[in-house]
DNA sequence: CCAAAAGTGTTCCTAGTACACCCATGT
DNA sequence: ACATGGGTGTACTAGGAACACTTTTGG
């Protein structure tokens, strides 16, 4: 019967994106353990199954949410996450059949400072500047990049950047959100333009303060959670 | 160690598209043993997986290509399958735990007409008139509509609307592909202009010939391979 | 005064929408 | 002749791209 077939084991994989100091960051785990002991990995782990009559363990889902938390700390109410795809290369991992399913995840810069620090084996690495230089554990370079691809297509048609930046923003801080994000620069006045259309339909809202970046003080706004 | 926790199944799940009659249609299998025997299910099975040295059974892409080849004699160079997400509820089957990738595909209807007829227990349903009346067989109905949403995404994103149509086709057959894919009515000018700029830019060519429809003769039109 | 960053205005172009209209053909 | 479906033209609008320009502030 189909129960008899071997099967793969099944682990969650999560790309956690922020950005802080003009740049796009991605949380990595040295991995303390063969396979690529020393390499630095995508954190994630395997689902919790179980076949007893009254369980069977945990959805995939809730497995990327709880493996986010143990391994920084983050709570569902933080960070959201959405499933990518699956990956399912037969010797993606060198000790036997995993199939992993990749979440790609947007944090808010303050939650990552504190989220980065909560595991001695965690870091953020500069996506652009140091993970080319690396040498990912496993096909996690291959995840990362469509982690990417998938977040930068999203970011123009849907919106998602407000899980980038603090409870208040500027104009030009969002801006550079996108501009770190997509890699490529954004005209200042027609970003202005697209920011004003959301101001009008609702999707961000003027802010008490101002933001004194230097020279003349910026609004600040905030998104609408409604 | 991690190799001894209890594994989900893995299967792949088809979600086969085509239009004929005007209709969108989906490839459904009524299943023949428990659970949801006699129900109507989405075409797929247990990915192989093996755990030999030498071997560790075939990719989730390759089990997809194999399924749909077994079930429906269409082979991956007649159809192109892109992973859509994993499902992985649980309880999503009966039996024990078996997380699920989707994979959409969509067949040219000249092809379509053997595909159904070639398992006795194959049938192509309209996806609006027939299938909401039914009660599809594990999630399946959630993930065709998933499957769905992405497809009518994908059509006005990417030139994947030539894998619905034959060979040639005239601007009406490739408006109405569009029209039944998205269950919207689009105005004949306004498509033209779009399938002008199509031209102009490579993608679609002339073809010889005339489509006698009923009045005037259309221009016939192929995609362009290169 | 000048540099730097915030913010405004203008022009051009592409593409979607709505709608009016002409053309060729079989019955 | 006329209904039917193929095909063309026009006016309007939203929104992206490029770029010049003004305003506010700190040094």
């Amino acid at each position: 019967m189909s129960e008899q077939y071997p099967r793969p084991s099944v682990t969650v994989d999560l790309v956690v994106f922020t950005v802080f100091d003009s740049d796009l960051k991605v949380l990595l785990i040295e991995r303390g353990e063969e396979p690529f002991a020393g390499s630095w990995a995508l954190p994630g782990g395997f689902v919790r199954v179980e076949n007893t009559p009254d369980s069977r363990g945990e959805g995939l889902d809730a497995a990327a949410y709880r493996e986010l938390q143990e391994e920084t700390g983050l709570t569902p109410s933080q960070v959201h996450l959405e499933q990518l795809c699956a990956f399912g290369r037969p010797f993606r991992d060198p000790r036997f059949r995993v199939s992993t399913i990749a979440y790609p995840a947007l944090v808010q810069p303050h939650l990552a400072l504190t989220a980065g620090t909560d595991a001695a084996d965690a870091r953020w690495f500069s996506v652009r500047q140091e993970v080319p230089e690396m040498s990912l554990a496993f096909d996690h370079a291959q995840i990362l990049a469509a982690a990417l691809s998938r977040v930068q297509e999203q970011i123009e048609a849907r919106p998602i950047a407000f899980r980038l930046v603090g409870p208040t923003f500027s104009k030009s801080e969002l801006r550079a959100v996108y501009e770190t994000l997509r890699g490529v620069p954004y005209d200042p006045s027609n970003f202005a333009r697209r920011f004003t259309r959301w101001e009008r339909e609702g999707m961000i809202e003027k802010a008490p303060g101002k933001r004194i970046t230097g020279a003349r003080r910026a609004q600040v706004y905030r998104f609408r959670t409604a």
